[in-house]
DNA sequence: CGTTGTTTGGACTAGATAGTCCAGACTGTA
DNA sequence: TACAGTCTGGACTATCTAGTCCAAACAACG
């Protein structure tokens, strides 16, 4: 066989896996259309063949790249993201959203959202990868609200979807606008009406 | 002269007019980076010459683009964002936005913000223009907040800055999950949650 | 050792792209 | 009509890009 998709030996994971980590750099820095085959060649040493081995063309690439930064998104926050079942655990989760935004200055942005403005017209099929990432990502939201609503934190009328996806929302916007504006008050001030509206959800 | 930025005759504003409303079609169509300039010249029938007699180059452009893309947002909503004063007026502005995108078939995002995630980090003049547009259009909800506060519609310690900015992220964040998600009822649900935020603050 | 499959190097193609340049067409005005 | 400035056509260059192809290196295993 000519293309493996995985890789048959632990040397060929180690150069897929170096591949996708420079390309996932790379896309992070000058942005999917920004990151080309030879920048990733430089970044790695690998040669071309080895990126054709690996890989079914550029947008098979692109779509590993998704897929390895939502990991990496949901494997920084780690275990914040499972407390969200208290209003203290979410209130960590913001700050932290916040203070990390502040140690970057404001730059970057949301590594998965921002590839949603970037590739969602253009190709259906990372549409749909940054789609499972960001599920993936309020999944956590959803069942901690969900956990909160059987504990009887909730109100017996909240809907922990709807509460999530609002919440997503705003956390989405307000880094949106602290990337443009180059000002993580932004955020806050979006995750501080986020919190308004999940209290006035509360039992 | 050989570079007039603006044109000196008639006819050179309506080149320069029919440039720059083709590529902000493209850009809409295939993304910042995937317009290019033969696209317009093909959209156009304009010549290579004419390209770079009304433009820098290929960044001035899009920066013409950025402009314009977000005068017609302006301009589309049109008097509805003149009358954000009044929670009737703030409702029909929502109830639009989301029959907007169930028109469009939840296609496109918000043509201003969709910008910033593709050129916030590689081009710091675009990062400003597209600041400059959303802060024209967030002045309109926050100068009609401010008018309701005026006429005690607002508690007295409410801060329309703040509660503009809230909103305009619950409104982007909506739209980046309802485009990546291809469904409208992410965005009604945002601004379901900006609308409570609002309320929150009513006197 | 020899065979088989995996991994790698790198030359090569074909096409797209931004940007330059110069000459000619057009237009308003003296 | 002659001139000056504006606008336009299009050839040309240099560079970058994705993708193909073949042969060699390497590794595991009989």
């Amino acid at each position: 066989m000519a293309n493996e998709l995985r890789p048959a030996t632990a040397k060929g994971r180690a150069t897929r896996e170096r591949i996708v980590q420079a390309a996932a750099e790379l896309v992070a820095e000058k942005g999917a259309a920004g990151m080309s085959l030879d920048d990733v060649r430089a970044r790695t040493g690998a040669s071309r063949s080895q990126l054709y081995h690996y890989f079914e063309d550029r947008d098979d690439l692109v779509h590993a790249v998704i897929d390895v930064t939502a990991d990496a998104v949901l494997d920084r926050q780690g275990e914040l993201l499972d407390h969200l079942d208290s209003w203290a655990g979410i209130d960590r989760w913001f700050d932290t959203l916040v203070q990390d935004q502040i140690d970057r200055q404001a730059r970057g942005g949301c590594p998965i959202g921002c590839l949603a403005g970037q590739l969602a017209e253009r190709d259906p099929d990372a549409r749909a990868a940054i789609a499972a990432g960001l599920e993936r990502y309020e999944a956590h939201l959803r069942d901690g609200l969900t956990r909160m609503k059987a504990r009887g934190k909730l109100r017996k009328d909240a809907d922990p979807a709807a509460l999530a996806i609002a919440t997503m929302a705003s956390m989405q916007g307000g880094l949106l606008l602290t990337q443009v504006r180059r000002d993580p008050r932004q955020l806050r001030i979006a995750l501080n009406a986020a919190h308004n509206n999940l209290r006035l959800a509360a039992a």
